[in-house]
RNA sequence: GCCCCUGUAGCUCAAUGGACAGAGCGCCAGACUUCUAAUCUGUCGGUUGCAGGUUCGAUUCCUGCCAGGGGCGCCA
């Protein structure tokens, strides 16, 4: 935010230096670590270093003071700050807090809702998250994905790049055969209870069941699948209709967690162009057919002239029938053809990364070098619970997203109704959910991507300390005190005093906002915004314990709202790109 | 066997190669006639898995170990 500042102060601190002979290496400038002070900061170590490695004895840290202090007495004191201090190797300057604060203020109530939003590349992204495999149910360990998928979706797009948000639906495969011959084992004719996807989710386990215990059953199975590849009408139209009961409750999930798609892609539209990308690539001397005995395969290593390294690809089974790899290559150049992509992200766990680095280097032997390093692996560590055991619809050990959902706003409910007694229960249920929901999502973006996920009910349960509520309580108490005021009225005055420390901290935290939605944006990482979003909080509960504003009057009063009014956008704002609703009253 | 990820306070996690490694939870002791206490203040808590190396400076980068998790030709 004080990129022109930080250029202007270079140009002078490189015209102090050159005049001493004193070539300087490139300053990065940071925000002055210590709370309460604000301000910019470098540091002239590797100035100095490199004096060193030119041969000239110095003792490094004692003569990056000397530099700092010799450009502290050129800089004097630069206009717009009050202090400038060469500290132990480090230039400390300190900004003018009445000035630079009236400045982020008046920023943020100019740009509002786009606070943050960085300046439009014109570069499309496409993000591909959440591939659900239809009739199956729809548990905890697919939140990650969707939840990480979708804040990237919205901090890319903050990041001013134009965001395709994609879909990619198992809409077949042995998984959904398999439901479908215990439908018509069991269930036939039956229509999806209330609770579609629990009924739905219980006839797959009870099919897999059956499919493992009896071998009877699998040949079945295979024989349904033929009929099924065969165009079996009554086969289609049974899997067409219980497709789309699957397709109506993960519409339902989705809206339910404010997330949302631009283009569904489905496996069973990229098959028949996956066997005919294989023919091409046997044709084409990639792929080596070792069919009927073996399966089709691409030689990776062989290829490459490498070894042990990205191995064999199977891309047919020797039955002739596709697997994954069959269908991903195809889409993932359809995606670049469809739109003309910057980059095409994949965000999928982590056990795929192997799977994912074969299929980005068959894509680029295949000819497509320029799709292949636009390609990437958005890898995320998977949700467990205690003990290490990994969720499985087809073991059954999954705790379903209705439930978790359904607790935790009960949970919620019980909270507000006791904090809040005279909200109207519509209120409440709507402060419940937002509440639930945002603690759900809180938890999970404010860990880095690669950390494993233990689920704990308890956990899950808990709002207090660092959590959602807390951050949207923050926003609360903003707006409370904003309406008792009447709102905010006018442009911002220069106050007359000095800011109080929290004041000057909780702006301080406010002009971080762009850069850190830049980094998280550069990392595909939402933690950095987990993280802001709760120094913000902090940053404000801290100022409002210490800094009334009702009580006060004058320029103080009207100062401070505008601080208030500040900080509930940027709170607002931040919640917003983690995909959390602010409530208006908790 | 090879590859990837993780290892930081009792627990869960932070920390663009920089200043004193920070939060939350838990424990203990406090603060509501106040702008909403889903809040705040204070106390306790560390050989950053181990050993080397690079660097003026390493939780961060490199090497080797140790521990846990994941992956490695017809599952998805």
């Amino acid at each position: 935010m004080f990129e022109a500042e930080q250029k202007r102060l270079e140009e002078q601190i490189l015209s102090i230096l050159t005049q001493q002979d004193i070539f300087v290496s490139e300053l990065k400038w940071t925000q002055i670590p210590f709370t309460g002070e604000w301000g910019i900061t470098t540091s002239f170590f590797a100035t100095a270093a490199a004096e060193a490695r030119n041969g000239k004895s110095v003792v490094v840290p004692r003569r990056a003071q000397e530099i700092a202090e010799m450009v502290a007495n050129g800089l004097g004191t630069p206009e717009g700050f009050t202090k400038c201090e060469p500290v132990r190797g480090y230039l400390n300057l300190y900004f003018s807090t009445v000035e630079y604060a009236h400045r982020v203020l008046t920023e943020v109530q100019v740009k509002g809702d786009a606070f943050g939003k960085l300046s439009r590349k014109s570069q499309r992204v496409m993000v591909e998250y959440s591939q659900p495999n239809t009739h199956k149910p729809f548990h905890v360990g697919h939140l990650r994905n969707v939840i990480l998928g979708s804040a990237v979706c919205n901090i890319l797009d903050w990041a001013g790049y134009d965001v395709i948000r994609a879909n990619y639906l198992g809409d077949i495969g042995l998984h959904v055969i398999k439901w479908l011959w215990g439908y018509l084992k069991f269930h036939q004719g039956e229509t999806p209870a209330h609770d579609m996807v629990r009924w739905m989710g219980d006839i797959y386990a009870e099919a897999t069941r059956h499919f493992e215990e009896d071998p009877d059953v699998e040949k079945e199975v295979r024989q349904l699948f033929g009929r099924w590849h065969n165009g079996d009408p009554d086969i289609e139209a049974l899997w067409l209709k219980t497709r789309q009961w699957s397709l109506d409750a993960f519409d339902q999930i989705y809206r339910m967690m404010g997330v949302e798609f631009d283009r569904y892609y489905f496996e069973s539209e990229v098959e028949k162009p996956g066997l005919e990308l294989v023919d091409q690539l046997i044709q084409d001397g990639i792929a080596r057919d070792e069919r009927p005995q073996d399966s089709v395969i691409v030689p990776l290593d062989e290829l490459l002239g490498l070894e042990n390294d990205y191995r064999v690809l199977v891309v047919l089974r020797s039955d002739g029938t596709s697997l994954y790899s069959t269908k991903d290559l195809p889409l993932a150049i359809q995606k670049f053809n469809e739109y003309d992509l910057a980059k095409s992200i994949y965000v999928i766990d982590v056990r795929q990364s192997f799977y994912l680095r074969q299929i980005f280097k068959t894509l680029e032997l295949m000819g497509y070098p320029e799709y292949a390093e636009k390609c990437h692996h958005l890898a995320y560590e998977i949700v467990n619970l205690p003990g290490n055991v990994t969720m499985s619809s087809r073991e059954g050990t999954v705790v379903l997203l209705e439930d978790l959902v359904r607790e935790a706003t009960q949970r919620a409910f019980q909270i507000v109704a006791e904090k809040n007694p005279e909200l109207s229960e519509a209120a409440k249920k709507e402060i419940a959910f937002a509440v639930a929901m945002g603690s759900i999502k809180y938890s999970m973006l404010s860990k880095d991507n690669t950390k494993v996920v233990t689920f704990d009910w308890e956990r899950a349960m808990d709002f207090n300390g660092q959590a959602a509520p807390y951050i949207q309580y923050a926003y609360v108490r903003a707006g409370s005190i904003l309406r008792k005021a009447g709102g905010t009225v006018g442009t911002i005055e220069h106050p007359a005093s000095d800011l109080h420390p929290t004041e000057v901290q909780l702006i301080d935290v406010m002009t971080r906002i762009p850069d850190v939605i830049q980094r998280a944006a550069e990392e595909y990482r939402p933690l950095h915004v987990a993280t802001l979003a709760y120094d913000l909080a902090r940053a404000f509960n801290d100022f409002y314990n210490q800094c009334p504003v009702l009580k006060e009057d004058g320029e103080i009063r009207a100062f401070r709202l505008h601080i208030v009014a500040a900080a509930r956008q940027a709170l607002g704002n931040c919640l917003a790109v983690l995909g959390i609703v602010a409530p208006d009253a908790m």
